[in-house]
DNA sequence: GCGTGACACGAGCAATTACTCGCATACAAT
DNA sequence: ATTGTATGCGAGTAATTGCTCGTGTCACGC
């Protein structure tokens, strides 16, 4: 990544600090992880990515602009990861598509439990919420737009059926990995399927 | 209240001090809503209790047991509404209670966005996790045992279905208060109902 | 080789924070 | 009134934190 990000201090331009920022964000991440919210600090964030601190505020203006780019560069992976999920599987039918980003999304949660953990449990929610709400509102357009072409039901208007089915489904698939209720992941996507389908009948 | 409360450095024996600690815990909540829980310090929620740092210190033994007596204060409030909606309407049909409860529930948060805003956005989940999770138990063992003796389906176990109507129910509402998207409060229960209804049908 | 600017360093500053302690005051019992 | 104690004060302290700046090093065009 060449071009300039937001919130950069300043554009890389010779190789030996090119991965410099990548190597601020990783270690920004391998600190809140391992450390948790309150004792991530600047210092300690430089001292993992084995760099001082007066070379941590040559690329990021602040403590802000660093944890920023943790959670952003975090989200974008797990966003990207769910969307080659469903565009593998969007010739399917809808329900057998349905199922798929379920158990996809499950899936990916799953693998990336320490992320989940950090974003849902560790930080706080004003931090994480304009990514978290981005990602909703889009995903959230993206089924209301299936939704309003398909129209399975008249009961509800589409974009009222998306923001209700993505919140309740993320939520849940979230909960689930964090607390690990005691029932089966099978049983989860066997019940959202329920809900969901139920919830699109026809009057 | 005279008896020792957890985190207490020391029980009030004179008059004057009596409301002592119910004032810090009411300063400590109007800085959490006002400030945020970034300059929620404590130096701050002495001088909004009118009081000097050392008072409070006379109390409470740190900053963390200030503000787990916010919270737990807080929420204990909103548990004890909630109670009493829920137990109020007991003896109705099962579907007229359930309709009752999600009603009560969402007018306890609607009056109360404040503290959802607080608890759900700004404070460290880490912080309100205890709270939260406890509450959730209890009310999901208090749903599991109604399912338990009225038995509506056999597809799913009681505990399973309290876990998932419980979590849905309030998350869908948390959300609706704090982002209101557009649709009524009308619409959204009626939706509950339908969801509700469709998971616990028969077979 | 040499000069110039990008790059990196890390000690340290200024500000903030949680918390204390010596002292003053209000109260209750005698 | 006097005395012992509970209560309250608030300037001060030790520690931490975000961040800077003067200094030095390295890469690259000439």
């Amino acid at each position: 990544m060449t071009s300039p990000r937001p919130g950069l201090r300043k554009a890389p331009q010779q190789e030996r600090s090119k991965h410099m920022v990548d190597r601020i964000v990783a270690a920004g991440r391998q600190v809140l992880v391992e450390h948790g919210y309150e004792r991530a600090t600047t210092n300690r964030v430089a001292d993992a990515a084995g760099i001082s601190p007066g070379s941590l505020y040559q690329y990021f203006p602040n403590k802000d602009a660093v944890l920023s780019a943790v959670v952003d560069a975090y989200s974008t992976e797990i966003a990207e990861q769910l969307t080659a999920v469903v565009t593998e599987r969007l010739d399917r039918p809808p329900l057998e598509l349905m199922r798929a980003s379920y158990e996809g999304l499950l899936e990916i949660l799953e693998a990336n439990r320490e992320y989940v953990r950090l974003m849902a449990r560790e930080l706080p929610r004003a931090r994480v919420a304009p990514h978290v709400d981005q990602l909703e509102r889009r995903i959230s357009e993206l089924v209301g737009a299936y939704l309003a072409v398909s129209r399975p039901t008249d009961r509800v208007r589409p974009a009222v059926s998306a923001w209700l089915l993505v919140r309740m489904v993320e939520h849940l698939c979230v909960q689930w990995v964090l607390e690990d209720p005691g029932f089966s992941r099978e049983t989860l996507v066997d019940e959202l399927m329920h809900l969901s389908a139920a919830h699109l009948a026809p009057v």
